[in-house]
DNA sequence: TATAACTTTCAATAATTACTGAAAGTTTAA
DNA sequence: TTAAACTTTCAGTAATTATTGAAAGTTATA
């Protein structure tokens, strides 16, 4: 495998990703390509490297700097502007999974607390209700709380360190 | 809030909440109203309860019976067919973090690991490919196997023992 | 301040994904 | 072995989501 075919692999497979990390196509590749790219790359690098419109690039690179993920950069002397992408792996895992945290996860979890907490009335299937919603709330609370936690640590020691723990 | 209202509110918020672990909203839906209920469900029940075609019904029962999480129940001297979820949050998150793994994060890892491994031929774009896949690559194999660790034990005092060691 | 170089917006359209409903298939029991 | 009771399949359609492209907007510099 050469240099292009890993680059396009790398970009389509990290794309089709994007699902399992809440964004879509188009936004996880042309974090891929700057994730992987010597330099800043401009709106036109991007549409040519991708063969996507200017419409689509410049939504989508506005998406990725409202999730904090992507940069302008500008360059002195340039009139046109320059993206670079978080490059720090640990970095870029902190930041996605407190975003997806905020907009999904902890809405739910305000919910399931709201319909956990409906009066008790009684009667079978009320109890079921309040039984498994509150079931579902301390296991989505801890969860989110553990990821939180984790991906909070600049260093990675204690990610080391836990998987020696639980092996 | 009364009885109806919450369970309708867990419903649609559950259901919504099934892109974030992968599945679509009717499945996600038909999971959700099994979990509370205090009975196996026949198919009439689930189409009747979400207002959703036999025809669907059908297909995402099956999916879930694939993924392991609703099982046929047969309830002697009944000719129709009832279903139940697993019932234990624990249990359930187990299933749910082994299939996505499955089939989602490990070939993910497979490509990034390939990726990485092509040869070095010195370049410096070539250099930064590497460098940035084999940093993905190994924290993308790092949380997955915490998170098919974590979610095996199959109690949790290893949940509350890392919850307290990461405070 | 005019204009060229660039970016953003958004209505229209395309692509994808989900859902329906009716026909075909299966099972059970008389 | 037939018929009723049920489930599955899948082509067609609907709903949703992503993308384009051109017009409007913005900014830098001559």
């Amino acid at each position: 495998m050469n240099y292009e075919e890993a680059k396009h692999k790398f970009i389509s497979t990290w794309g089709s990703l994007g699902s399992l990390w809440g964004i879509n196509k188009a936004m996880a590749q042309i974090q891929s390509l700057l994730f992987i790219s010597t330099k800043p790359l401009s709106m036109e690098d991007i549409m040519a490297e991708l063969k996507i419109s200017r419409g689509n690039t410049s939504m989508n690179l506005r998406q990725l700097m409202d999730w904090g993920i992507v940069t302008k950069e500008i360059i002195p002397g340039e009139r046109r502007e320059y993206f670079t992408t978080e490059k720090d792996v640990q970095e870029l895992a902190r930041v996605i999974a407190k975003e997806r945290s905020r907009r999904e996860i902890e809405p739910v979890i305000k919910v399931l607390k709201e319909v956990s907490s409906i009066e008790d009335d009684g009667s079978e299937k009320t109890k079921e209700l309040i039984k498994q919603t509150k079931a579902l709330h301390d296991l989505t609370e801890t969860a989110n709380s553990m990821v939180g936690k984790l991906v909070n640590q600049k260093q990675n020691w204690i990610t080391k360190s836990l998987l020696k723990l639980i092996n």
